[in-house]
RNA sequence: GCCGGAGUGGUGGAAUUGGUAGACACGUCGGACUCAAAAUCCGAUGAAGGUUAAACUUCGUGUGGGUUCGAGUCCCACCUCCGGUACCA
């Protein structure tokens, strides 16, 4: 055979395409796995820029990782889609005045190329967009399972309002300055009916159920802390005849209290206005904090607030008189909008009771300065005197329901989902309003309520479709006289919360997919994907996920059994890739110069895979390098048997293996290097040795595994072989190195067999004369690790 | 402020969970090939000291202490950086 160089040019898309036609990644619909291995990278947003490095990650690892598993003999399912819906898409349509299927079928059709010429083993026959009508209409078919089961709602309520893109954003899409996370503009408040998804009726599972997966422990805290659960109790104050309710998480306090306050929103002194005596007052109050946007009064650092003057909050144990004002830093959304005030054991309240001149109160008893929030004995309590805070809170508790002034109850910060968009490019609210403006569901056989094409979708604030010509077609024929359809679309967070089961049957067009399927594939069994959904996409997953497990579709009620995060590629200057830098790396452009099997092998190499790393072109080149030298090794092949090159190999299986159980691609990719570096120095290369070697590869390297292990002779893909199992009697290491420590300091080695006893190894350290100088004194102690170290004090 | 995570050569990063710190790669230096350069190949490369050269010695995983025959790894205190979150009662 005459020596050629690497030059990927010549054979990566000669087996793209053979991998294409032969279907070696399919999975048919019908088949039944015996051991399943789902696999599932993030969807993308097809993008005008094209794939960057982020997603090269993603699909490498995930790609990684799915040819392992083949090779280990799992029926693998790995997939993609298109987060085809959205408002980039839309934006671009508006500039340019041309429709957004368009662009966004290009995209996809770029991204398609992209990823293909990556190399990545997934099955396009399940490929699905999100903006295809047979994807949407199961879309709002979830969206009318949520309303059929009293999950859907329309609130008049305030809602975020993106001044810029003009619409309304989730709370999960305003960034905590305030502002929208797409445009940055400044997010401003206003009331608006709207369509809500009730997930804080799952709050208590979605918290809980976190137990069951497989996470990272940061992403499930992180989820945690935004569900944010706490414990407490209501307790109810008499004003009048008014129950004024409010909730703490610090019951066992309730002696400590010297005032109340109820947010700007509260009922309470609108109700009893004609009791209060500084109505005007406490109105103008009111008026003007309503008017601030939450920004605005976050960022407001003093306490403002005014006293009810004439009405007063009766404790429901001592019958005390306690002052109630309004004050904004109370908010109306958490809790019950009302608080008590203990100026002595919270911070704010110390504060507020400071500029207000309000009594402060010690209950608890400790030497440190107030307020204090701390553990402690119970003081100036009455019955709870000299009990600790828990169990304060137990007995308060139980007085208060006992007496009926109150109740223990759980709090959650989690908010209702806003789910209406003011936009055109998504997939219609499938509901209908009669004349009388009563919503009501579409009928089934409406479904899917197609997106119009003939919109003007500039913004106007109003929802372009109310624009449409066409969109209210047939729908009094339909529905009856003055009947309308919603012209709102929904969040695409409503497009992405399903995705990973409509890959599961693709085409299906009873259901969003069939039972049978469901049990075959689902749950996923590796997700991977970027750490910023973590409060998003993957909290609608799992409650998506819970309400068919309750609508008895489903038997299991998490999607994602082991889920990680991708690390950041950032530019080589370390900062985060962006044309404002000109650091952007593009993955077409480095396939070009190097191939496929490079790029893939360097996203690996450069560091785990949960990491942020920074893209190094000398590094990529070393990568390249490494691979240029496996392509030579194939001249030196031969049929004889070497017995090192066997040891070494299953050393190499060995230690491989685990990397690929532990997702450790990186140090997977250096045992590679490593074992490719011996093989350099042997003179000849055993066929076995190498075509084992090949198999170790081919998750990284698939298209020049596949072109060295054709030239070997083979017809069939090395793609569908057999993983090596690693055989511990052909290890065989007659001489190992043992360290030598004395007194605690390392000395060297001795060169001993393997398994040696410890008396051996004494032995062994008494001849070498290099030793002696530290063993004049005879050895107290002598600590062996077999085949590690021997530890000698002296 | 609170809650997480992390600090290892010039650089990215390794260390079977307590056992020779720095695997693998980049960079750098030296050599081979070449008229020359690039590419490629070979060798050296934690720091300081030491010797003609070696041997060798000391220091070394953010800082200070501790446990242990032995600590990057475990314990205590602190520093720095990066994320998350923030009037959630």
């Amino acid at each position: 055979m005459e020596k050629d160089k690497y030059n990927p040019k010549l054979f990566e898309n000669k087996w793209r395409k053979i991998w294409e036609d032969s279907k070696i990644y399919e999975v048919p619909n019908d088949f039944v796995p015996k051991n399943k291995y789902y696999i599932l990278p993030q969807l993308p947003y097809p993008s005008g820029s094209g794939l960057h490095m982020g997603h090269s990650e993603v699909y490498t690892g995930c790609d990684i990782l799915a040819r392992y598993k083949r090779l280990r003999k799992f029926d693998v399912l790995q997939v993609i889609g298109w987060d085809a819906f959205g408002l980039p898409a839309e934006n671009y349509a508006i500039k340019t005045n041309i429709h957004p299927r368009k662009n966004t079928d290009s995209a996809i059709d770029n991204f398609r190329e992209q990823i293909k010429s990556l190399g990545i083993s997934v099955d396009w026959s399940r490929e699905v967009g999100s903006h295809n009508p047979d994807y949407y209409k199961w879309t709002q078919w979830f969206f009318l399972l949520m309303y059929k089961r009293g999950l859907a709602y329309r609130a008049n309520q305030t809602v975020n309002w993106c001044p810029n893109d003009k619409t309304v954003l989730a709370n999960e899409q305003v960034t905590e300055k305030g502002t929208c996370e797409r445009c940055g503009a400044t997010v401003e408040l206003k009331k608006m009916k709207q369509w809500y998804l009730k997930i804080t009726d799952y709050a208590e599972r979605l918290y809980n159920d976190l137990d069951k997966v497989d996470w990272p422990a940061e992403t499930i805290k992180r989820q945690r802390d935004w569900i944010g659960k706490s414990s407490g109790a209501i307790v109810k104050f008499k004003v009048l005849n008014y129950d004024l309710e409010v909730f703490t998480t610090r019951p066992d306090t309730l002696f400590g209290v010297s005032f109340l306050v109820v947010s700007p929103e509260h009922e309470v002194a609108n109700l009893l206005k004609g009791h209060i005596k500084n109505y005007n007052e406490v109105e103008n109050y009111v008026e003007n904090s309503l008017k601030k946007t939450e920004l605005e009064r976050l960022q407001q650092k003093e306490k403002t607030g005014v006293l009810l003057e004439g009405i007063y909050g009766i404790h429901p144990f001592t019958g005390e008189q306690i002052p109630i004002f309004v004050a904004d830093y109370v908010l109306s959304s958490y809790g019950t909008g009302a608080i008590m005030g203990v100026p002595a054991h919270d911070e704010r309240d110390f504060e507020f009771a400071q500029k207000f001149n309000l009594l402060i109160k010690r209950v608890i008893d400790s030497d440190q300065d107030l307020p204090f929030e701390g553990d402690g004995k119970l003081v100036n309590s009455d019955f709870l005197n000299g009990l600790s805070v828990d169990d304060a809170k137990e007995k308060i508790i139980a007085e208060l329901e006992k007496n009926n002034l109150g109740y223990a109850k759980i709090t959650y910060k989690l908010r209702d989902w806003s789910v209406s968009r003011q936009r055109f490019w998504g997939a219609p609210i499938p509901i209908v309003y009669d004349p009388d403006g009563n919503p009501h569901p579409v009928k089934d056989d409406d479904l899917p309520v197609l997106l119009p094409d003939d919109v003007d979708f500039m913004p106007t604030g109003q929802s372009p479709l109310t624009y449409s010509p066409s969109f209210q077609d047939g729908v009094e024929e339909k529905y009856g006289k003055g009947w309308r359809r919603e012209v709102d679309t929904l969040d695409t967070f409503m497009c992405s919360s399903w995705y990973y089961f409509r890959y599961i049957d693709p085409q299906n067009d009873e259901a969003f997919a069939s039972q049978e399927n469901l049990k075959k594939w689902m749950p996923v069994d590796f997700y991977l994907g970027g750490p910023e959904h973590v409060n998003g996409h993957l909290l609608y997953s799992r409650f998506f996920t819970k309400v068919l497990f309750d609508e008895g579709i489903i038997d299991f009620d998490e999607p994602f059994l082991v889920h990680r995060h991708q690390g950041l590629v950032k530019g080589p200057d370390g900062r985060k890739m962006s044309k404002r830098w000109g650091n952007v790396i593009n993955p077409t452009d480095v396939i070009e110069k190097y191939g496929a099997d490079t790029v893939r092998t360097y996203l690996m190499f450069m560091g785990p895979l949960e990491q942020d790393k920074a893209w190094n072109d000398r590094a990529v080149a070393g990568v390249h390098r490494f691979l240029s030298k496996v392509w030579n090794l194939q001249y030196k092949v031969s049929k004889d048997e070497d017995s090192q090159q066997n040891s070494e190999i299953n050393k190499l299986i060995a230690k491989i293996t685990q990397d690929m159980e532990n997702m450790s691609f990186n140090t997977y990719c250096a045992k590679l290097m490593e074992f490719s570096n011996f093989l350099q120095k042997c003179q000849k290369i055993n066929q076995q040795v190498w075509e084992e070697f090949l198999i170790l590869l081919s998750p990284t390297a698939p298209f020049l595994s596949e072109e060295l292990w054709s030239r070997l002779g083979y017809k069939d893909s090395i793609h569908t072989q057999k993983w090596p199992d690693f055989d511990n009697s052909q290890i065989v290491d007659e001489v190992i190195e043992i360290a030598v420590q004395i007194n605690g300091k390392s000395r060297g080695i001795v060169q001993v067999r393997a398994n040696s006893t410890q008396d051996e190894v004494w032995n062994e350290v008494l001849k070498n004369p290099k030793f002696q100088n530290y063993l004049s004194d005879k050895p107290q102690k002598i600590i062996f690790v077999p085949n590690k170290i021997i530890s000698i004090v002296v």
